[in-house]
This record gives structure tokens, sequence and C-alpha cells, in this order.
DNA sequence: TTAATATTGTAACATATTGAGACAATATGT
DNA sequence: ACATATTGTCTCAATATGTTACAATATTAA
């Protein structure tokens, strides 16, 4: 599971060239929206996690195994979104930056310093799951909230934007917000996932009526909350019996 | 426009390495869908219509250039829906047998025998304003019925079958069924449109109140069909005048 | 010239889905 | 025992969609 190989090398032998994946890993918490972001060594750059493909993997382990590595999960929800191939995302003061931090070699044929592309993912867990790993040229990973992000560097702002956006167009339709709840959780939890990533107000008894009639909801018990008020049930997301 | 370089030479310098753009054209005749393939010379070998992204050429640019090389058209409507990156996809066989026939190089280290990763892209386009041209390695481009698909080379059909998957899912919310269609049409072509992309039948008079309601379409003119019934309008596309 | 025919545009009605409010049920605190 | 907040479900209204009906009309046939 670890790295043998240092990726500051000059080479990066281990690796296809050209090709990044960076990554959005959305969770939620107290009613927010989180990313996941490192913090690179003494730089106060901050970045997505990001990894390459080893030669002879596939592409979408390359993108689960950075997510494991950063988050200590497997078997995570993930998901292609886009593609980013500028030339204008071709900055290498960043990564020169962050090279020079680690004492690696900074010259202009280091592997790092040439034109990548970046296979977007956004990868969805349980907040409460995650015990978050700096990568090795990081010393720090930890928790951002969405609607308060700071200065990213490349461009990863636009690519936690698209990420968002391709999250809100299939919500509904590819049934994936219970990736970012736990195993079981109430009705008013899943509507609060809801609310938050579409950033608008659900109809409460519109919102159950119509989770309920989807048939993929199984209610395991009633929970005392420790409310002052009636318990409510806990649900429990039943995956697609055809697959 | 047209290359000055040779793609089968051993080291494509002009090119990105590792990275290649398959292109699902879509175009629409006599009530179907059509996909644009290649035939490689001598070799009886099917393949997409494919390129390289140039060393300063954003990636989105290289698509539209591949496309325009093999349409004549510029300004066709395009978008990414999937990066194919699987190990498996890695098979010399049919670029050695292509290259054989080009009497270009086969030896282990030529860069078009080594592991690429596909960025998948589909275009949509006006069928009829399609002059096909075939590209330096092939001795034709064509029409196919997505319906009767032979076998294409590599990975292809699949590539085909998920870039369908992606229009259908699409087709709604994002109202691109317009750019197979001349600019101006009657509400029965679109229909057909939508009809074949769907693979089922519309009600006529829910479409209609449909697309009239979504004040996307403008009436021109009616037009004589030649026809025993009575005319029926032209409309065109407005495009999204937030745009 | 007139009638027959096929298709179009729209209206009308039925059914289904969604929005919004009402209310009883119920854990807990007072 | 009562007050309080939240939940689960019901009802009714508003909207959207499915379906049928029918007048309008461009052409062909009589």
């Amino acid at each position: 599971m670890s790295n043998n190989h240092n990726v500051t090398s000059v080479k990066g032998e281990e690796y296809l060239k050209g090709i990044a994946i960076d990554i959005v890993i959305f969770g939620f918490n107290e009613n927010q929206l989180k990313v996941l972001l490192l913090e690179y060594k003494s730089t106060g750059l901050l970045g997505l996690p990001a990894g390459y493909i080893l030669k002879n993997e596939n592409l979408n382990d390359a993108a689960r195994r950075v997510v494991s590595e950063r988050t200590s999960l497997k078997d995570i929800f993930i998901e292609q979104f886009y593609v980013f191939g500028d030339t204008s995302r071709h900055d290498t003061k960043p990564i020169k930056k962050i090279l020079s931090a680690e004492g690696a070699s900074t010259q202009p044929d280091h592997w790092l310093l040439d034109r990548f592309i970046s296979v977007g993912y956004f990868a969805l867990v349980d907040f409460k799951k995650v015990i978050p790993q700096p990568d090795q040229i990081s010393n720090n990973c930890q928790w951002y909230d969405l609607s308060d992000l700071p200065n990213i560097m490349l461009d990863h702002n636009l690519i936690i934007k698209k990420a968002l956006e391709t999250l809100q167009t299939n919500l509904d339709s590819k049934l994936i917000g219970f990736n970012l709840l736990a195993e079981t959780f109430t009705m008013a939890e899943l509507q609060s996932v809801y609310e938050t990533i579409l950033n608008k107000k659900l109809q409460r008894t519109a919102f159950q009526r119509k989770m309920l009639s989807l048939a993929i909801l199984e209610r395991v018990a009633k929970r005392m909350t420790g409310g002052a008020h009636k318990a409510p049930y806990l649900y429990r997301f039943i995956k697609n019996e055809t697959l």
C-alpha cells in the first residue's frame, strides 16, 4: 500500500507520464459539505489529493488507490467527472516550489514539470470513518468547508466547482447521496444531505414521500435520539439487486 | 489544417505521449443514428476517428480538430463523456497490423505501441453537411448504422455504447438533440431524433407541448412538404441567451 | 371542382405527480 | 400530567403528463 518510490525523483519511471488524477473527496458533517485538502510541506500551498497511474494499473484503480491512501478507507464510491486538459494549466511555479521544499531537483526535464492532463474524480465518503493521511510531500491533510474554501493551487478551485456541479446534476438520477452517510441514517439526515448539495430547502413531506416511493430504503429500527420529540426511523440504502 | 508530420513515425514528437482521443461522431439520417468509422488501409480493421494532442494544444481543441478533419465541418458540438484507462485496452496487435500496412516501423519502442489512455468524446453533426475524409492511415471514412455495427478494433464498440448511454441520459436535460438536425426542422423530425436516440415511441401531442413549453424553439415558416397533408411549421433552435 | 386522405396544431379531459398544510403519535423535559 | 419539538402520514390543491378528439390544410384521386 505504501509507496516505495519517490514521486519527486526526476524520472518517475513507475508512472505513466503526463497524466495525473485529481480527486475531490466530499464528506458531510454538521450539515456542511467538506472537501479534503493537502498542505504541501513548507510552502503554504494547498492542493487536492492527487496521484499518478502505475504502468500496469487501471485508471479507476489508481483513483481508488489515491482515495484509500488519503482516507484510510477502502470500497469507496468514486466517479469520473471531467478531464482537465487546457494548456493554461501548465504552471510550473507551484510544482517547483514543492520540489524545492523537498530538496528535489527542479531541473527542466523533471517529469513533474512537464505538461499534465488531469482526470478529475470525485469521491463520496462517510466523514466519520475517514482518518486523513498526508502524502509523502505534504505535512497536513484535513477537511475544509466547501462553502468557505481558501485559494488552492493551479486550477483546483475550478476542479472542485465542476465536481460539485456534476454531483448536483447526478444526485437525483444516480442516487449517490447515501454514500455521504453512515450505514444507517434518518430521513432528516438524508434530507440535509440533499439540501446542502443542492443548496436549497426541500419540502419535508414531499421529500419523504419521494424517497420512500423509490423503494431503495429499508427501514431498520427506531432511534432514540435524546431529543424531546418522536423518535425517527433509521433507514438503510438497498443496493440495486440487479447488479 | 493538414498534418505535415507522420503519426506513424517512431517518436511522434509533436504529440503528448500515452494520451489519445477517440470520437464517436453521431449523425442522423432516414430515422437512423449513424456513426462515422474509418477503415485502415489494407487491414480490414475499422476504428473510431481518433487523434492525439499537440504539445501546445488544449484537449478540447484537439478533439474539435479531429472532428473537423474527418467531417470537413467546423463549429461542432462535442462533449467529453468518459476516459478509458483499463490496462486491458493495451492490445498492440491491431496497431502493429496498421503500422505494417503503412510500411512503418513496428519495433517495440514505437510510441503508438505504448499503453494509451483514451479520452472519449462524442460529436453531434448535421449528417447532410458532412463530407467524410479518411485520415492519413485509412482509405475509407463512412457512416455505419448504429443499430447494425460491425466489429470495431480494440474497445471501440464499448466506447460507442458508452457514448450512446451518455447521449440518452443527457438528451432531455442538456437539449443537445438539435445538433443532429439542420438549422430548421419540423416537430416530426425532432421527435424522430428523440425516439431514435431513446429507442422508444413518444406521444406526439405531449412531445410537441413539452418542446414548445421550453421556450427554446422559434417558429420560422410553414413548409410545403409535397405530402398529401397539412404543412408543418419549421422551427429553429434558440441558443440560450444567457450565454 | 369536389371529395378523400394523411398529417398537423391545439384543445379538452383524465390521470399522475408534486406542493403545501393539517394532525395525530411520541420521546423527553418540566 | 402537561408542554414541546419532531416525525409519519393523510388530505387537498396545483401542476404536469397521458390520451383522445377534432378542426385545419396540402396534396391526390375521382
